[in-house]
DNA sequence: CAACTAGGATAGTATTACTATCATTTTTGC
DNA sequence: GCAAAAATGATAGTAATACTATCCTAGTTG
């Protein structure tokens, strides 16, 4: 997998950008350094001036490449899904029944990224845990509707596509693929963070990953 | 419901706020305005000097009931959720059948409110829209142990637990109870948020309200 | 080698999130 | 009905944040 991933990159939409951040040395650590901060502070904690410290630069050249932390969220958030897309795509290539590539998107949607693969800058590891307790924040705001129409969101939506075409093939009948994949998508990270912080309203049982069980039991009961 | 309501009130922790808001005019047009406000112009662009201004008094003055704006909105969900609590103890009182109280608690549960019941200054359609839109943000920070420490979110889990606890006894051996709740809460907010904004991850079929179908459907088929 | 570009250094502005102080009004206890 | 206490208003001040602007220097490109 590392060598096709070399030679091949995420698209992200140049609207979430004022600068290429990987046309550059600087923009490349500017990513590398931001998923470091928000990884270590969290999001809100975040500053450019913090940031082009880290990464031994300033805030001034921090701003030529993003417009605010938001595009820059929005940035990292394109390429993960972007980045899980293709995984999927990868993941359920020659599988032939649509139940298995079902089980198998699930799976993936689902579990704990624990390996960085270190394919690039970007390490998915942590860039798995900011979406966990900071994906959220990129979209309940005031301007989604504007984020949205400059395509923002786009590999998000495809790759609830993608799985809603799945299930459809599965079950041609079932009437809210979108919702259930949505669901699940942002309802692991939900149940992630609970079991972090709030375990009282979630389920942990030992000697298996019960996100993934769970979600999985779920899916396969409810499109039926 | 009007009158007994009246005499009664959701209990607050008092971990939340340096003074009652219950307790003076003042502290009920903060709540009354904030409610106004953060539907009006979202929870980020909310100010304690805007919130003042709209309520005929100081910045200074709102700072002498929350000490920020985030304690003020875990208030309001607080509120919010003990209210839910106190309205789903109604709701499944005195009805025999587990599945029915079931049916009826997630009904309750996914149901858009539209009606205020203006048994108080609060008004309950607005607070329902902030759900939607920032509930989330009160726990994704890295606040959410010291909060839930003091008791900011006992009304909602103790929600979740009394719902758990119904389908415990349609299904004792369902493993995922408390999972099965947080999902369908959260992402009862996720879905009404995505029907809004992103329709493409969601599905809504006319003639019916998606949200409550699917939820229902989801559980019922799930915990079996 | 001239011209352009990227980035660094620094300073400045408006807004925000408070904190402090003091005057005034309202409430309460007697 | 009055003195003491509490609540609120008015205003000012501070530190941090989220930018914007300017100017300088080192490459790089043609």
């Amino acid at each position: 997998m590392n060598s096709l991933a070399n030679s091949l990159s995420i698209s992200i939409s140049d609207t979430v950008y004022l600068k290429d951040p990987e046309s550059s040395a600087l923009g490349r650590r500017i990513v590398t350094g931001s998923i470091d901060l928000i990884d270590d502070l969290g999001f809100e904690a975040l500053t450019f001036r913090k940031l082009g410290k880290e990464i031994g630069s300033t805030e001034a050249s921090v701003y030529r490449y993003f417009e605010n932390k938001h595009s820059l969220l929005l940035y990292l958030l394109m390429w993960y899904w972007g980045w899980m897309d293709y995984r999927l795509v990868f993941h359920i290539a020659n599988v032939e029944s649509a139940e298995d590539r079902l089980r198998r998107a699930v799976g993936l949607l689902t579990k704990e990224i624990v390996e960085d693969s270190s394919f690039s800058h970007i390490n998915e590891v942590k860039l798995n845990r900011i979406l966990v307790s900071e994906s959220m924040k990129a979209y309940l705001t005031r301007q989604v509707d504007q984020d949205n129409r400059v395509g923002a969101f786009a590999h998000y939506k495809q790759l609830i596509d993608r799985v809603s075409g799945i299930i459809l093939e599965v079950n041609p009948t079932y009437p809210y693929p979108h919702m259930l994949v949505s669901t699940i998508i942002e309802g692991t990270h939900l149940q992630r963070f609970f079991a972090e912080h709030m375990p009282r309203v979630t389920d942990n049982h030992e000697g298996e990953d019960s996100v993934v069980r769970f979600f999985t039991d779920m899916a396969f009961k409810t499109i039926f």
